[in-house]
DNA sequence: AATGAATGAGAATTCATTCAT
DNA sequence: CATGAATGAATTCTCATTCAT
């Protein structure tokens, strides 16, 4: 079985690396252990990429294209109002983060960041801009509309996105123990708290 | 004259490993780049310490002892009602966890959390679950007196808990050029949002 | 070339390794004069051990499994006396032992023996108590048919065992120039000695 | 109490290291452990020698001057004939230098002598010369009167000299655990093997 | 294309030695 | 003189990377 399957390999070498380096960052991780967990010998990950830092940025730079399926949440929501659009957005795309690799971005990004400059750019470009832009761009419509209230969108967009951003981590980081099944729930509070506050009306 | 000042050699290390750690990791970081920091040559560092990670180990621990000054930020506090307490306690936690090393800690423990998991204990048992004990309890209070309102007492005071800790956490991670002088209206600014929500009333 | 012969890689390092700490001790050996002895890189020796310390343990181990052979020696001795049997035991084992690596086993647990408690017991187990043991059993018979005399058949033993060791560490200890050639000559003398005494009869 | 005795505090010093270099070879003493032994700082030893090296050589070149205390032994025999000379001879020196440091010094050449050569030079010089030259010359004696029987007086002289040697050492290297008490036994049973052999006559 | 043996550039750590006090 | 802080050279061990097969 020499032929195995050699068209995913890339995609086997990333998975492998992904969770190598979530669990113990780039530094300190061996291109064994990446190889070990795709099944090959070290030298095989020369053939797919030419340093490990190469594989790094292109594990990185994949990862930011895929972590905010934006558009597809935005086709996906069918509310009308505008608080329901925000709260929506929020709710589906701290759900939709919180899949798959979606956390493993945000922890190496907070971890390597300094190290690797051009990849926190590609970050804050590929990912916090549309984000945050995003949300402030509904913060604006709806503060012109006289729905939304908000001193400085630019500000509140941050926290609303780095709140969401928070809520994907949690689990992994800051909890884990913490039950995935929980990930719903918890992405619907927040959406919550954020629109309405913890101020009773 | 490096004979002069042996007083305070521990926290020049620290105050030095800090910034290194915080830029380049665990794995990162050369003991060569703390002792030319600290203006001594590597052999000297151990005079304070056994080994990296143990220097490593002692830093994160200091961090942890002072990274929430709740005592004193509660006895600081002078609003009379249950919201303002909250809304104060949460941005004048924010602005006092930004000083100093405040940020690097919770940074240090998402990057390093995985690989030093006593260090992770640590910190949950220091900063998150104080933090987040007190922040619930105003919480339920409030619910009780029909002030607040939250379906999660917990998962509320996780989020709030987790947008403070992303909001120290921004200006050094996801926007570098951020000027620090924002601190104080971010804190502000967060605790509004989490009070009142962006929802006009 | 270095790609050609792996099969005896452990065996080549042994000898190397056996040379040099004869030369220099434990501690004065370094891993690269090992290496360069068996003409690879340093870092080729962590492939056969994982550390200095096991490849010493693992050589002196495989010295302290092949330094008496006793077996083979008492096989070969066609002596019929107990006399003659004693003497031919004390001079073949003590030219076998002194051929190849056998010296060096002695001396460098002399000289490491106190800082590596245990294989100063595999020696004692693996090569001076069946030594020893061998030995006095002879003599114990010996005393008992009236064809020898010994006060102390243990103490007797030791002293037996003690001179074919020294005989044996002699020529690389104490008198760098000796010839080789006088080894068979000092042990038919030793033989002799321990047999007859220099009393003429 | 500055001034307590620095009269003999290089005695101390050789004490000190002559325990440290016996349990751990030169290699793996550090001056610490000495100087710590002796009960001051490193560097205070600098004061009594230049270096580690001075300090091994200066130890072993005094223990070389005490470790065979010729002299005094054959003027405190008082046997007449020939063969109670030899036999007093070997007994009462084994004895003598199994006393305080003496066996230090020749497990220290059999470990050390190779990477100093002059030190062995001077250990022959010193104490194996002197000793087998001495036995040699009474073997010769002996010979000549028609007491002694030897077809080769040096070498027989070299295997009673390397025989009481190993008498020596045998406590200390190969049996820890033996009582000092028996030395005495076993210096004469040696003696006594040594003239007559285990042969019954 | 894949392997595994080999390499060599480090990185942490140790320790003899120095020197200001 | 003695000390303790500091040093820097050495040494072990690691790991990304290469290359013959």
């Amino acid at each position: 079985m020499p032929r195995k399957m050699p068209e995913n390999r890339l995609d086997r070498i990333h998975a492998a690396a992904c969770a190598a380096f979530l669990k113990k960052g780039y530094g300190g991780t061996k291109m064994e252990d990446i190889a070990a967990s795709v099944g090959v010998g070290r030298s095989a990950l020369y053939a797919s990429f030419p340093t490990k830092e190469a594989l790094f940025r292109g594990l990185v730079t994949n990862l930011v294209e895929h972590a905010l399926p934006l558009e597809r949440i935005l086709q996906g929501i069918e509310a009308q109002t505008l608080p329901e659009v925000l709260g929506d957005l929020i709710a589906r795309l701290t759900l939709a983060m919180s899949k798959g690799a979606g956390p493993v971005l945000h922890r190496l990004i907070i971890a390597e960041g300094a190290q690797f400059p051009e990849l926190g750019r590609a970050y804050r470009k590929g990912v916090l801009q549309p984000l945050v832009t995003t949300v402030e761009g509904l913060l604006e419509l709806g503060v012109r509309r006289g729905e939304f209230t908000a001193p400085d969108t630019r500000l509140a967009a941050q926290h609303i996105a780095g709140a969401m951003i928070m809520t994907v981590l949690w689990p992994r980081v800051f909890d884990p123990r913490a039950s995935k099944a929980k990930v719903l729930e918890a992405a619907n509070a927040l959406a919550g708290m954020l629109l309405y506050g913890v101020l009773k009306r």
